[in-house]
DNA sequence: TGTCTTAATTAGGCCAGCCTAATTATGGAG
DNA sequence: CTCCATAATTAGGCTGGCCTAATTAAGACA
């Protein structure tokens, strides 16, 4: 089939949504609901016309094709399901949950859908002293981490980096003396993770490589204001990411 | 601070990544990286110049402005968060990890991005048997439900819908007597939603409505050639999403 | 010194998506 | 039947983001 821009599966959703609600649909119905002008509605319709989504031509009735039927169907049925994933299961509240949904649905791969799908049976079906997964997770009171806001519009096509994996941050035994860093993540796994995690090596910490013994292996870094050794297989394991040379947080 | 467009926190990301590594980047490094010519990698360094982002003029090194560094290391703690979500804890493969993560980094709204973070702290703090949820649910073997695949490329503004709740699903007791619908998702808690499940009423099965009695209240409906009567209380719970005249799937 | 190579930049185009302003139906009310 | 209000459409513009092709700068080398 033709295909589609994320702009013009949101038409062909507000179009399936509201013809849920109502027989007869009009531009200014549709324009209202995705806060732009009807102008840019027309011209959506006539695209989606053309692609062959939606059966339209001036003054006549709004029609959705088969296709465009079973393509709005997907979509909707992904919206619901993020949705719900975000507010039923994260507790986001309804209008974020709504408008995260809504950009999630056209970006994420099937791939990682179908696993979150997956995921959420799971979640849901779980039970432990006869309490969902779900039920714990309210019940713990999320403090919300409160990370920082980005900017979320302009356009922009979906291209991204061309390969995947190039990179792959940078770890603390790789540092050299008197370059200092911000813990990322810990990779090791339960004992030595615990050890690192006993000794203040936490996501977001600020360590400094002070010196590597003569073969590289025990390394001393200071954090917090004190020094500590550690042995490299243990650094190794040590995501970090490199400051500014102007200390910014 | 300047706004950015997605399009432009890529830029500053692999800007920012490439640093972690390098000491010089050069115009064909991003591009390379990115996937597109270096012209409009000039262009692009040219429009993060002026927003304070990068410090840049022709044929110089390219540096992060202070700015700049705090924001790429937004960007990218959230895109390690959301890789860590997508590859450990959901199990999608390192490839789409990294690129559904890639895009999400951009457009999930901080609240959402919270709530994610502290669900995903509890999941992995969470033990069970000496279990976590996340190795639990690897053992489920999960299955993958085979979503339809959506497009994903083409520009498009974040703008969304103007007001978030318009819509909610309309409901099994909406239908009109002869009216055909899917089930989308039962809001029904515990008992009730066992009974309903019982009767097979699943996300996904077509019902059709035989007739409503006086008051409304018993409804008849018709589900895979059986006919099957509901309270109109629970058929209330049930969330449907009506069909195109012609059955597409 | 001039020339060649390579990297980077500019110039000029294209497209999607939005806008405003101007125009064209359409369906009453007089 | 005409005219008006409203809805819808067209025309014309703007922007971001990409491209290719042409140009310019810079370093290497004879």
């Amino acid at each position: 089939m033709e295909k589609t821009s994320e702009s013009l599966e949101d038409y062909l959703e507000v179009i399936f949504r509201l013809k849920q609600k109502q027989e007869t649909i009009r531009v200014s119905d549709i324009a209202e609901v995705r806060g732009v002008s009807m102008a840019s509605v027309c011209q959506a319709l006539q695209r989606l016309d053309k692609s062959g989504y939606v059966k339209y031509s001036a003054r006549e009735t709004i029609e959705l094709t088969t296709e465009g039927w079973k393509l709005a169907q997907k979509i909707n049925s992904r919206h619901r399901f993020l949705f719900r994933f975000l507010h039923d299961i994260l507790g986001v509240d309804k209008d974020s949950a709504e408008i995260d949904a809504c950009s999630m649905e056209h970006i994420l791969s099937t791939n990682s859908i179908s696993h979150l799908v997956a995921f959420l049976q799971f979640i849901e079906s779980a039970r432990f002293r006869h309490k969902s997964i779900a039920e714990m997770f309210r019940e713990c009171e999320p403090t919300g981490c409160a990370l920082p806001t980005l900017h979320r519009y302009g356009p922009g096509r979906r291209r991204r980096f061309k390969g995947s994996r190039f990179f792959e941050g940078p770890f603390l035994h790789s540092l050299k003396p008197g370059e200092k860093a911000r813990v990322v993540h810990l990779h090791a796994e339960c004992a030595i993770r615990q050890r690192l995690i006993d000794m203040g090596i936490l996501p977001g910490v600020e360590v400094e490589m002070i010196r590597k013994a003569p073969l590289g292996d025990p390394i001393e870094i200071r954090l917090r204001g004190f020094s500590l050794s550690l042995r490299n297989s243990e650094a190794e394991t040590i995501e970090i990411e490199k400051y500014d040379e102007k200390k910014n947080n």
